[in-house]
DNA sequence: CAGTGAGCGAGCTTCCGCTTGACTT
């Protein structure tokens, strides 16, 4: 009989440990926090030393205590062995004040690295639960919700569109915005250099090489560091010359017959270090940078990939890798590269501040690292690509520096009467090192390699043949706004949000909050993100400061030490000391000085007379404004930087036209007018007096792409109206043709077909139409894959059974249910009983579970979020997404694995 | 696979960090 009883965190690990620990053991999991503040309410009384009213758990987590306090039933001993961190902490003691155990011996262990041996040394050396250590994660917990439930209700009142606020998720926001503001104050400017191709006049080495003209008259020439980013001039600080396109041409037939000679060549040599190995963040910036996984996707492969025992744990901020991992790696290196990649001595790699260190690196799991190949067959393509990038950047940790040289020519010529210098740079590898495994993505453009450049070797005073000179143009670009990975990136180094949060902290802010949303990978703020943002940074500036998180750790480490007390620090940030406390700044007074139409107005620019531009946001939209009588609704998808102060005129002219009658309808007898929405232009039958709320909608219809509501004619907008047009019967089924939200579709019963252009609608023929429903369907640009094998029909209904290859893994389907073919069975052994077995097996289950509630929020917040997803559809389709390429120049093992 | 103008109108909303479901095709 087992009389131990060990709670970890995750159901993985307890299964792992329980393979250690033997039958005397049972391990179970606490899936996370049991307990925390109730939802609805603060459930903290600030006047009573913020005691909390914990909640009682919720359905899952009292699921789990029943089934610990039953399993302690036999027990002698309870183990709490969660993580060693704040928040570990915090679940042992609150499971123990769930479990109240009785007559049984309680202890509080922790282990580092799941191996046979740590966990029995940590057997041996328990100890009690560390209360100060509880104490910080409680006083976290509370100083998140006092911000969170204290704050959000402030914006509720003075940006509408704005639903929440947050210790982390405003902070985000506001990098965002503020990227997005330098991107809005930002001028380009505009200069020239002259860029050249060379060879060597004498000497066998005739390869050439590329130059770039860098001085005059020893004045270097400008690039784009010299310029201001907010005016577009030249740095008063810079002693640079700014080259115009006159002048470089000009500089070209000065150069024309110039003797090109060298004046010095250098060569260096250098060394580059291997990255530490992955850790969270690392890992989902090289994921979204290399494979182009959004950081929720990355986490939900990792877990995966951990449940299945391929890595080790992917929610961690160390890069420290365990000794038996650097044992695993150094031998792997040494059997697939060589002796002379593996280093002398282990490389060791220190976390940042503000880690914790509850688990170690992202690596592949084990005592002897898998090679990719050899579990080809055990993973899904994604599972496959992310799991060799953590292999790769494993290895390559613990790898030798790569070596090599660069090298530096410069080249003199005579321009007329001023003497020019061009410069060209090398770099060549004379050992590999890391670089045979792994090769990093710089961060400004994930799709440049730094390539081998090689330099023929020359010597000063040797001549060189000029065989290409021209004028190449630059301007300089605005900052590059936040894509996923890099604002996972930025959020890190800031200290801000957990490992287990930074997807989380992304989801909120787009799909949940729609604060930011995407075009193409970079993350665009809305205008409401602004207006929130303003209003935080006007009236809560400490809580949008970006230090208030670090700020907060340090406190937090001094409670845990003993030094400090969080009472007191909670005090002090909601009752206030040198300065106004939270109790204050959410106050009915302050509010009444929160000015919504100062928080809630974004400032453009002042148009040619002075006049303020600014856009106000509300709860369904933005309006956009000139002074206080000038106004129209903004359409949706202008990028903030994009919406110049000429822009905002052009859409004020095109917006308050007012409605232009074109006709009466002869249907309706009701007048048709077009007028300008937040979606564009669109025609109405019949005039709405404002103010008047009727029930029944009148029939609108948007413009096509490329009418102009100024010229648009009676007959058009009767066309416009006469939609959803049908065009005819396939098979007995009526085809009509519309616009949706992806554009213009045909529709024939449930099956639909988008269509090439909007003026189709009204032209295609029955016979295109038939024509286009011959082809197969095509799903996202992918024609749907031919079925794995056909098990025949079903002994019961008949109907045709058969296996296929999904975005979840193989499946059975009957054309009804949808079964997963379990892992563990080949999807080309199942069998016809199986497959009726496992699809009676997934109906029962779902019609036990019928309940699928959909929240009436949530269909609200759709239409709003459907007009970005359109915008965000139409620009990508356009950019068409260059699939990033896995580099690398691993052994033939890897090979062959990542071209999927 | 759809909506639109302006902007108090009725009642509701909200946080962060630890976990994994149940669910897609």
């Amino acid at each position: 009989m087992p009389n131990h009883l060990v709670i970890v965190e995750s159901k993985a690990k307890a299964e792992t440990i329980g393979k250690y620990l033997g039958s005397d053991y049972t391990v179970m999991a606490s899936y996370g926090h049991v307990r925390d503040l109730p939802e609805k309410g603060l459930g903290i009384d600030v006047d009573n030393h913020f005691a909390v009213e914990w909640a009682l758990p919720q359905d899952r987590a009292k699921k789990v205590v029943a089934d610990i306090k039953l399993a302690m039933k036999g027990a002698d001993t309870l183990y709490l062995a969660t993580d060693e961190d704040r928040e570990g902490e915090s679940i042992a003691w609150h499971l123990l004040e769930l479990l109240q155990p009785k007559g049984v011996e309680v202890h509080r262990m922790v282990f580092h690295e799941i191996t046979e041996d740590a966990i029995s040394e940590a057997l041996g050396n328990t100890r009690q639960i560390d209360m100060r250590l509880v104490e910080a994660a409680d006083g976290r917990r509370i100083m998140d919700r006092l911000v969170g439930y204290l704050v959000s209700p402030v914006l509720w009142r003075r940006v509408p569109s704005a639903r929440s606020a947050g210790r982390v998720q405003s902070p985000a926001v506001r990098l965002v915005v503020e990227r997005e503001r330098a991107r809005m104050k930002f001028v380009a400017a505009q200069y020239c250099d002259l860029s050249a191709i060379m060879n060597a006049a004498t000497g066998d080495d005739s390869r050439s090489f590329a130059a770039r003209l860098v001085e005059i008259a020893g004045q270097p020439i400008a690039t784009g560091k010299d310029f201001d980013a907010d005016t577009g001039l030249l740095l008063e600080t810079s002693k640079a010359r700014q080259l115009n396109d006159a002048e470089a041409d000009a500089l070209v037939g000065a150069l024309d017959g110039a003797v090109y000679t060298v004046t010095s060549a250098d060569t260096r040599p250098f060394t580059e270090k291997p990255k530490e190995p992955f850790r969270t963040s690392t890992l989902q910036q090289e994921a979204g940078n290399k494979l182009g996984f959004s950081a929720g996707r990355t986490m939900s492969i990792a877990q995966g990939l951990y449940e299945r025992g391929f890595i080790t744990y992917m929610r961690t901020d160390s890069a420290n890798l365990s000794e038996q991992a650097i044992t695993a790696a150094r031998i792997q290196v040494a059997e697939l590269y060589g002796k002379q990649f593996v280093p002398a001595e282990p490389r060791r790699y220190k976390s940042g501040r503000n880690a914790q260190e509850a688990h170690e690196a992202i690596r592949p799991s084990g005592e002897r690292f898998r090679v990719p190949a050899s579990v080809r067959s055990e993973l899904s393509n994604d599972e496959m690509r992310l799991y060799e990038l953590i292999w790769m950047r494993t290895l390559a940790s613990q790898m030798e520096n790569a070596r090599g040289n660069t090298a530096t020519l410069r080249i003199g010529a005579q321009a007329g009467d001023e003497a020019v210098v061009f410069r060209a740079s090398g770099k060549t590898y004379s050992f590999l090192g890391f670089r045979a495994a792994y090769i990093d993505v710089s961060e400004d453009d994930p799709s440049a390699e730094e390539a081998e450049a090689v330099l023929p070797v020359l010597a000063v005073g040797d001549r060189v043949n000029c065989s290409v000179l021209e004028v190449s143009p630059h301007s300089t670009k605005p900052p590059a706004r936040f894509t996923e990975a890099s604002l996972v990136k930025e959020l890190e180094s800031r200290g801000i949000g957990r490992p287990s949060t930074y997807a989380s902290i992304i989801d909120k802010i787009s799909s949940t909050r729609g604060y930011v949303y995407k075009q193409g990978n970079a993350l665009v703020p809305s205008w409401t993100a602004f207006a929130k943002t303003q209003c935080l940074e006007s009236h809560f500036a400490n809580l949008v400061d970006y230090r208030f998180t670090a700020t907060m750790e340090e406190v937090l480490d001094k409670v845990a030490a003993g030094e400090a007390e969080a009472e007191k620090w909670l005090d002090e940030f909601y009752f206030g000391r040198d300065t106004p406390g939270l109790k204050q700044l959410v106050s009915q007074e302050n509010l009444d000085t929160i000015k919504m139409e100062v928080v809630n107005s974004v400032f453009i620019g002042n148009d040619s007379e002075g006049i303020p531009i600014t856009i106000r946001v509300w709860k369904n939209g933005a309006s956009l404004h000139r002074g206080e009588e000038e106004k129209c609704a903004m359409p949706e998808g202008v990028l903030p930087d994009d919406l110049t102060v000429d822009r905002a005129i052009e859409i004020l002219a095109k917006g308050t036209i007012g409605p232009r009658e074109l006709g009466i309808d002869p249907e309706t007898g009701l007048t048709i007018i077009v007028l300008t929405g937040r979606f564009g232009p669109f025609v109405q039958v019949g005039i709405l007096e404002p103010g008047t709320k009727s029930k029944e909608k009148p029939k609108r219809a948007s413009l096509f792409d490329g009418m102009d509501p100024e010229t648009i004619t009676f007959e058009e907008a009767l066309e416009l109206l006469s939609l959803p047009r049908t065009v005819g019967e396939i098979d007995g089924e009526e085809v009509t043709a519309q616009s949706g939200r992806y554009g213009p579709y045909l529709k024939k019963g449930t099956d639909s077909r988008t269509i090439g252009s909007e003026a189709q609608l009204l032209t295609i023929t029955i016979e295109e139409a038939a024509a286009i429903y011959s082809q197969p369907k095509q799903a996202r640009g992918r024609i749907s894959k031919p079925p794995l094998a056909a098990l025949g029909a079903h002994p019961e209904t008949g109907a045709p059974i058969v296996v296929k290859d999904g975005r979840f893994g193989p499946y059975i389907t009957d054309g009804a249910t949808n079964a997963t073919v379990p892992r563990g069975i080949d999807p080309a052994e199942v069998t016809l009983e199986t497959a009726v077995q496992l699809l009676a097996e997934r109906a029962a289950r779902v019609d036990s579970n019928p309940k699928r509630t959909i929240k009436k929020k949530a269909v609200k917040k759709k239409a709003v979020k459907k007009a970005v997803k359109k915008k965000a559809v139409k620009k990508a389709v356009k950019k068409k997404a260059v699939k990033k390429v896995l580099k690398t120049a691993a052994p033939r093992l890897a090979q062959g694995s990542s071209e999927d």
